[in-house]
DNA sequence: TCTGGGGTCCTAGGACCC
DNA sequence: TCTGGGGTCCTAGGACCC
């Protein structure tokens, strides 16, 4: 039998901004998404106001101001680097780890020889929690699916105190899934608990006795796999090896609807550099390019537009000069004069390693010279992101991102250490 | 006034092959 | 008159995840 445990980081966001804001602390605190669009991350005391995952932020202005909200940009390069400490603690405590996102990570604890399990997982919480200052629950159960159920229970109840063990105790395992709601199995998106609820199907437990021919039927082997991994079988393994990816992308919402040619030129090109940036640092490259820009879908009256385009390499590049040239082509041939652009986006296609592609005949006539793109890297790695760029984009543009209650970078920028004083 | 960004996997259908 | 069977590859769209 499996055993897998999944660590989850307590409201994860709202707890990195209340690490060096103790003003925070005992305070609803709300973390809103780019472009301070809408909420993301909400503390306790945040959903105990019942503000919604994803509310948008015009529409609960009102409760902030009555509650005294604590309101944050988002501040990525705050999270990413908390969950890199919170990743690294986990990962030396366990066997084997994958890290799933940002702010879970699953453990696979089969050929972990400790008396009691639970004692196991209560230690690992108060260590993670002392060393990082980020609370987190554990749940272990037989497969993934159960061990997210686990941990979702771990959070609700008081009684748990962060950690509920369902491989030790399979008696639990049926009430567990009594007290699951269908939308909150893993694996059941919006669509499907609206199918499966209009059958009767209300609970996780209710989902486990449906017959696996009409499972099949309705949602393919995806759903199928649930069914299982709730019944106890594993369908879903560790995967400690994440497999490299397919495709990067790198795309915003403007903070406002832009006309401009130029402009939205402007911010395309900046997401071709990050693009190819994030595809360099992975020691990929790209076989394909595809651009889109489109209007803002919420604006009723205006008219709406959605421009798209692609392009494939005939050698697989990294290159952002290369890139940029081919995107800009695409941009010329696909732009329409007369909307109001709200959101563009950059993917990058096809990845694989260099030299991994059958070459083409004409390699030998234009060997690549990487080695103006490994010094931009290595200044940028040094000095900071931006610090060295092609010219392609104004550093300071209009399409820029509203983020008016931005945290500074406390972990990740010299100036914005914060200091201690003991007088 | 104000609604995120970045991914994965699966399936169905069409083009094309012998 | 009679009009197969079995593949592959690609793409678009739909579901899901955080």
């Amino acid at each position: 039998m499996a055993t897998f445990a999944l660590v989850d980081c307590n409201n994860f966001y709202a707890s990195c901004e209340r690490l060096f804001q103790p003003r925070l602390r005992g305070r609803p605190v709300v973390v809103l998404s780019n472009n301070d669009g809408c909420v993301i991350a909400r503390s306790n005391e945040a959903k105990a106001l019942g503000v919604g995952m994803g509310a948008p932020m015009f529409k609960i202005r009102k409760l902030v101001d009555e509650h005294d909200v604590a309101v944050c940009s988002s501040n990525y390069a705050l999270y990413g680097d908390i969950s890199e400490r919170v990743m690294n603690v986990l990962g030396a405590s366990a066997p084997a780890h994958e890290i799933y996102s940002i702010d879970e990570c699953f453990l696979d604890l089969d050929q972990l020889a400790v008396p009691s399990l639970a004692a196991w997982c209560r230690h690992l919480r108060e260590t993670t929690t002392r060393w990082t200052g980020i609370p987190v629950s554990i749940g272990v159960g037989p497969t993934k699916t159960l061990a997210k159920l686990a941990n979702r229970l771990a959070k609700k109840s008081a009684r748990a105190g962060g950690v509920l063990d369902l491989s030790h105790n399979p008696e639990w395992i049926t009430p567990a899934l009594h007290k699951t709601p269908i939308q909150d199995v893993w694996g059941v998106g919006r669509r499907w608990t609206v199918m499966l609820q209009e059958r009767g199907i209300h609970t996780a437990f209710d989902f486990a006795e449906a017959p696996d021919a009409w499972v099949r039927q309705r949602m393919g082997v995806v759903g199928l796999r649930t069914v299982h991994e709730l019944r106890g079988s594993v369908c879903h393994a560790l995967e400690d090896q994440p497999p490299p990816r397919q495709t990067t992308c790198c795309s915003r919402t403007f903070g406002t609807a832009i006309f401009d040619k130029a402009q939205v030129h402007d911010a395309v090109m900046s997401f071709v550099e990050r693009a190819a940036e994030k595809v360099r640092h992975a020691g990929q490259v790209a076989g394909a390019v595809q651009l889109f820009v489109r209007t803002d879908p919420f604006a009723q009256n205006a008219p709406q537009k959605s421009l798209s385009g692609s392009a494939t390499f005939h050698r697989p590049t990294s290159d952002t000069r290369e890139i940029a040239a081919t995107v800009r082509r695409i941009f010329d041939r696909v732009w329409r004069e007369g909307f109001g652009w709200r959101k563009a986006g950059v993917l990058l296609l096809d990845l694989g390693l260099p030299g991994a592609a059958p070459a083409s005949l004409f390699d030998a006539l234009e060997a690549p010279d990487d080695r103006l793109m490994s010094a931009i890297d290595q200044i940028n790695a040094r000095y900071g992101r931006g610090s060295a760029r092609l010219g392609l984009a104004q550093k300071d543009s209009e399409w820029r991102m509203r983020r008016e209650n931005l945290s500074p970078s406390f972990t990740t920028r010299w100036t914005d250490i914060p200091s201690a004083s003991l007088a």
